[in-house]
DNA sequence: TTAGCCCTTCTAACCCGCAA
DNA sequence: TTGCGGGTTAGAAGGGCTAA
């Protein structure tokens, strides 16, 4: 896991930044947001130092240790914020042909749950394949948010707590196909794809990508960075 | 303590839609 | 037209819980 929003606050929070110096933490190019989360990623198993955010800084290019570092306490904050449920979440499950994620440990109860297989193994007349649901630019960065919390493997607290529309199935589900989009070869001739988005930032609207907010997250695609483990 | 059950995750196959 | 991307589903495996 790379943020630990439930756990140990940072030492210096996003909270304590003056106006100015959270601005300029947020000034982060889409390329510099790639780089970012794929050094945090592969220093992700190191200790909280200097030397750690130097190199983080130095994967990154034209950001400082001290800006990777705030840009890394503005996403947990967002984080926490999430798990605290102080972000507002969209309905998703509003007009969508989903279902409420598992709250009893069943795998849901309608998309991405196997019926009882018929006999022989033969679908019958009502287990149809039902027709896939894209997944969403939004639900995309909600299960980024989601893996950067809870991390690889723990679809369920994902389904629950970030991408509410879909069952823990769905998630892992969607998950594999991102990883192995990942780590896919030919990346020059693949068709583009939502498993491009590996930040749970969206598109700059002409500037700046800026992590999540309460206001921010509620309905547009503002969820902040989330960084994942690759 | 252990066997059995249930839940969850992982993996791969299957299928469909669509971009190249 | 074809191959790729993405969603669904099936089956296996592992872990946790509980009753005997």
């Amino acid at each position: 896991m790379l943020l630990q929003a439930g756990g140990a606050p940072p030492t210096t929070t996003a909270a304590h930044l003056t106006p100015a110096e959270r601005q300029a933490s947020l000034q982060w190019s889409v390329e510099e947001e790639r780089a970012f989360e794929g050094a945090l990623a592969r220093h992700i198993d190191e200790d909280d130092t200097e030397e750690r955010w130097d190199r983080i800084a130095r994967a990154v290019g034209h950001k400082s240790a001290m800006d990777c570092k705030r840009r890394y306490e503005l996403l947990a904050e967002d984080v926490r914020n999430i798990g605290a449920g102080r972000v507002p979440m969209p309905a998703y499950n509003e007009g969508h042909d989903t279902q409420e994620p598992s709250t009893s440990g069943v795998v849901g109860d309608k998309v991405g749950v196997r019926p009882k297989k018929a006999a022989g193994g033969a679908r019958t007349a009502d287990q149809e394949r039902r027709k896939g649901i894209p997944w969403t630019e939004e639900e995309h960065r909600l299960f980024l948010l989601g893996l950067a919390k809870f991390g690889k493997g723990d679809w369920r607290s994902i389904s629950r707590n970030f991408v509410i529309s879909r069952t823990p199935t769905q998630v892992a589900s969607h998950a594999q196909k991102y990883f192995i989009r990942l780590n896919s070869i030919n990346k020059d001739k693949r068709r583009s794809s939502i498993h491009d988005i590996t930040t749970a930032t969206p598109p700059a609207n002409g500037g700046a990508a800026a992590p999540v907010t309460g206001a921010a997250a509620s309905k547009d695609t503002s969820y902040g960075s989330a960084t994942i483990r690759t």
